[in-house]
RNA sequence: GCGACUAUGGCGAAGUGGUUAACGCACCAGAUUGUGGCUCUGGCAUGCGUGGGUUCGAUUCCCACUAGUCGCCCCA
């Protein structure tokens, strides 16, 4: 083979891009009506963006970027994420000064990630994400779960699991922060080796360890949840309540660490609970990062949003057996048979396409049996058929495909007549 | 970054150190002279991921590379 792919991309083809065509649409529905509007940011950004705002110290930024030198020798970065750059815009276009806040956002777009690709797992993906900017009212962190919820169910999904946690402000997490080296210090070297670094530069990360789940350590481990401080307790039982009202079913789960340095308070993933499903659970994942704005430059200024992936939703939607009403079958194909009728049906068809009507013709110079079978293969619903006797009597005969009745239609009168079988 | 498995026509899939590389689906043509879905007949890989090596001879054995799948790490 000449050339391929690159490693961890797909060719999204006709026949699957329907899916893509109508979860977008789903999204973009949902974001019009809770009022979010479309931003669209650069594919990449100068690489410090996300050195700064996503966190060195994160699994992104150490082995996940795909950076490389423009011609002047500056340092880019395809995003791997999109709340930086959305937060980049927001500074950069000053939006913090429009009278409508909170400022509510969306996007749809690739994210790129250097990373071996496996099941639901890719170097290029879409997602979808949200965010508001602006407001600290834990209304707005339940409308983000809300929404990301809502378009898993419109969709179809039913094996869905929400989980919650509060990582608390930065005084409740630097309480919690040494309580955990206070817990593990001693006994570290019980743990696996990256926790062993994660005690120094990231304590938090060692709760989420894979490896060492089922250690004694781990049951007994300080929480979270344990060592916020009144406000930031205050505003976990506010979202919680506030998604009890919304009849939005979640759990907590105080182990629950996100891979982002920009979290505090509020912390969610959407999981998917569907067999079939690989090593891959995480469909949504999102949070609260009230001090990032300021980070990247901005005034303090809070936000909150999520992030999914499509290619994921689109898995889980394989792994429920939920099949999106996709149509791509045609109104009608022109069968024409002899020279005058091949040319005639290169108008016809065009009218037919002026008029609304979803048609096509033969442009392979097929026989009528084959002209047939071509329509048949594209789930033609009607097959009208010109040749030397119809035109003789300025007539047209219509199949339909599904009872294979034929009508003779004045020749005049062929978008009438289907517009009124197709109503 | 690490590990396991895999790589044969448009798709699925058998197979062998040596002579024409099964079969199924799809596709094309014909039986059917102007009518699809069923049936029958015929056609359809000088080629077995790429590059080396072993051998008289390799798609088949060995090595490397590339890619895919799954897993680890981590995540969307």
């Amino acid at each position: 083979m000449a050339f391929q792919i690159p490693r961890g991309t797909q060719d999204i083809l006709p026949g699957e891009v329907e899916k893509w065509q109508y979860v977008e649409k789903i999204a973009r529905d949902i974001c019009r009506r809770y009022n979010y509007r479309e931003i669209r940011t650069p594919i990449f950004e100068h690489t410090e963006l996300f050195l700064r705002g996503v966190g060195d110290t994160t699994d992104i930024v150490q082995k996940e970027m795909y950076t490389f030198e423009d011609k002047a020798g500056r340092s880019m970065t395809l995003r791997p994420e999109g709340t930086a750059p959305v937060v980049r815009s927001f500074v950069e276009n000053k939006m913090y000064g429009d009278p409508n806040q909170p400022i509510k956002l969306y996007y749809i777009g690739p994210m790129f990630r250097y990373e071996r690709p496996q099941a639901g797992r890719f170097r290029q993906f879409v997602q979808f994400g949200v965010e508001a900017l602006g407001s600290d009212d834990p209304a707005i962190d339940a409308e983000v779960i809300a929404m990301a919820m809502e378009l898993y169910q419109s969709l179809g999904l039913k094996k869905l699991k929400l989980v919650i946690n509060s990582l608390g402000d930065i005084e409740s997490r630097k309480a919690h922060r040494q309580a955990l080296i206070d817990h593990f210090q001693n006994r570290i070297h019980e743990l696996c080796e990256d926790c062993q670094v994660r005690l120094e530069k990231n304590p938090l990360r060692i709760l989420d360890c894979k490896k060492d789940r089922d250690h004694e350590l781990m049951a007994t481990a300080p929480s979270i949840l344990d060592y916020l401080n009144e406000e930031s307790r205050h505003y976990f039982e506010k979202v919680k309540a506030y998604l009890t009202k919304l009849g939005i079913p979640f759990e907590v789960d105080s182990r629950l660490v996100r891979g982002l340095d920009y979290y505090n308070h509020t912390t969610f993933e959407i999981m998917s609970d569907a067999e079939g499903f690989g090593a891959i659970t995480t469909l949504c994942g999102g949070g609260r990062y009230n001090g990032l704005v300021q980070e990247i430059g901005g005034p303090e200024t809070p936000g909150i949003g999520f992030a999914l992936s499509i290619e994921r939703l689109l898995a889980a939607l394989d792994a429920e057996g939920v099949a999106l009403p996709v149509s791509r079958g045609i109104d009608c194909y022109i069968v024409a048979v002899g020279e005058k009728a091949k040319e005639e049906s290169v108008p016809l068809v065009h009218k037919l396409r002026k008029a609304g009507i979803v048609a096509d013709k033969d442009y392979q110079d097929r026989k009528i049996k084959a002209q047939l079978k071509a329509a048949d293969r594209l789930s033609a619903k009607f097959v009208a058929i010109l040749g030397d006797d119809e035109l003789a009597k300025e007539v047209i005969n219509v199949k339909e495909m599904s009872t294979g009745e034929q009508t003779e239609v004045p020749l005049h009168s062929i978008v009438d007549y289907l517009k009124e079988r197709l109503s």
